[in-house]
DNA sequence: CAATTAGGTCAGGACGGTTGACATAACACA
DNA sequence: TGTGTTATGTCAACCGTCCTGACCTAATTG
C-alpha cells in the first residue's frame, strides 16, 4: 500500500474545515447535486427491470425511442443517440434476436431498414416509461406550485438552446 | 448483410402509423425523454472541459464530492458513488498524481485517509460547478414561476425515498 | 455504368464498472 | 501479548458501451 503523502500546508486546500471561496450566487451546488441524485434514481427503476432480460442503458435507450418513433430508419436513431452505428450493431442486433422490435425494408429506398416495436417491445417500453413518470408525477405533486408546465418549462431550458429545435421535432407528437 | 426479416403481419406492433396503447396519464412521454436530455446536455458542459484534463466522469464525481466534503474517507467516498474499491482505485490514483487531490492519514485512525483538494483540485471543482450551475439557471428563468425552491423540490421528489436522509445529510450544509 | 448512400461487420482499443482473492498497516480487545 | 477485525490498496479477469478505421453488400442516383 502506498502511504499517505507528506504534506506542505499550503497543498492543502481546505484544512481543517470547510472554507466556502467566494459566496457566489452563481455557484449552486445542491442543485447541482440534486440533479446528479435525481437522474441516478430515475435510470435506476429501469435499469433493475432491464437487468431481468440482460439488457443496459443503450438497449433502453433504443428500445424507447422506436417506441417513440415508429419506422424510424437507423440513421435517423444514431442521429438521436449520438453514437456510431458500430456501437449501435450488438444492441440492434439483441433487441432483435429477442424479439422485442423488428426491421422493414424502406417500401421507397429499400436500402433503408424500419424499426418497429413488435407487440412484446411495446409492452416492455410502457412499463419502463411507466415507471419512469410515476416517478416524475410523485415529485412534481411534492412541489408547491403543482405546475407540471413549470417542470417541462426548467427540463426544456436545461437542454442545450441548439439543440432545442431537434428536441422538439421529435415531441411534436404530443406536448 | 442480413436482410430485414420477412415478417407476419402481428409482429408488428405498430405498423403503419402510430397508435397510442391506452391513453394512460401516468404515462409522461414527454418529461420522460425531456429528463434524459436535459441530464444529457447538463452533463456535457463538464465532459468537455474535462476531456482537457484526460478525465471522465468518474473523476469528476470524486472531485466534485471531496470539494463537497473535505477530509472525507475512502469509505464514504465509495457509499456516495456507490462503486467498489477496484473501480474507485485507478481514479483516485490519478487524481493525486495530477495533483487535485491530496491524501491525510486519519489523525485518530491512521489507517483512513482523508481525502482534500488541493487549491488546483477546488480550482477545477468551483469552474465545472458553475457552468452546471449558470445552465441551471438559465433553466429556471425561462420557467413561469422563477421559483427555485419549486425545482429544488423537483429534483428531491425525484430521489427514491429512502436515499432522502442520506442527501438530506449531504445537503445540510448549505440546502 | 460509375458513384454514392444505407446499412452491416470485423478488428482493436479505451473507459468505467464488476467479482474474487489477497496484502498491509493499524486498531480493538481478551 | 496475541488474535481478530477494519481501512485501504492491488492483481487478475471479465463485461458493457462507447470509439476509430477499414471494408463489404445492396440499392439508388446520376
Amino acid at each position: 500500500m502506498s502511504g499517505p503523502n507528506d504534506l506542505k500546508d499550503d497543498d492543502i486546500a481546505s484544512q481543517p474545515v470547510y472554507q466556502p471561496p467566494e459566496p457566489d450566487e452563481d455557484l449552486d451546488f445542491p442543485l447541482v447535486e440534486l440533479f446528479f441524485f435525481a437522474y441516478r434514481d430515475f435510470i435506476a427503476d429501469a435499469d433493475d427491470m432491464l437487468e431481468e432480460y440482460g439488457f443496459g442503458r443503450a438497449h433502453h435507450r433504443v428500445l424507447h425511442f422506436v417506441n417513440r418513433r415508429p419506422g424510424m430508419v437507423v440513421a435517423e436513431l444514431l442521429d438521436i443517440l449520438r453514437i456510431t452505428k458500430q456501437s449501435l450493431g450488438p444492441v440492434l442486433r439483441q433487441l432483435i434476436e429477442s424479439g422485442l422490435l423488428v426491421q422493414v425494408a424502406g417500401p421507397e429506398d429499400r436500402r433503408q431498414r424500419l424499426l418497429y416495436p413488435t407487440q412484446k417491445g411495446r409492452n416492455l417500453s410502457i412499463q419502463l416509461t411507466h415507471m419512469q413518470s410515476r416517478r416524475i408525477k410523485g415529485a412534481i405533486e411534492g412541489i408547491k406550485n403543482k405546475d407540471r408546465e413549470s417542470v417541462r418549462d426548467f427540463l426544456f431550458g436545461m437542454i442545450e438552446p441548439e439543440e432545442r429545435d431537434l428536441v422538439n421535432g421529435l415531441m411534436e407528437q404530443d406536448k
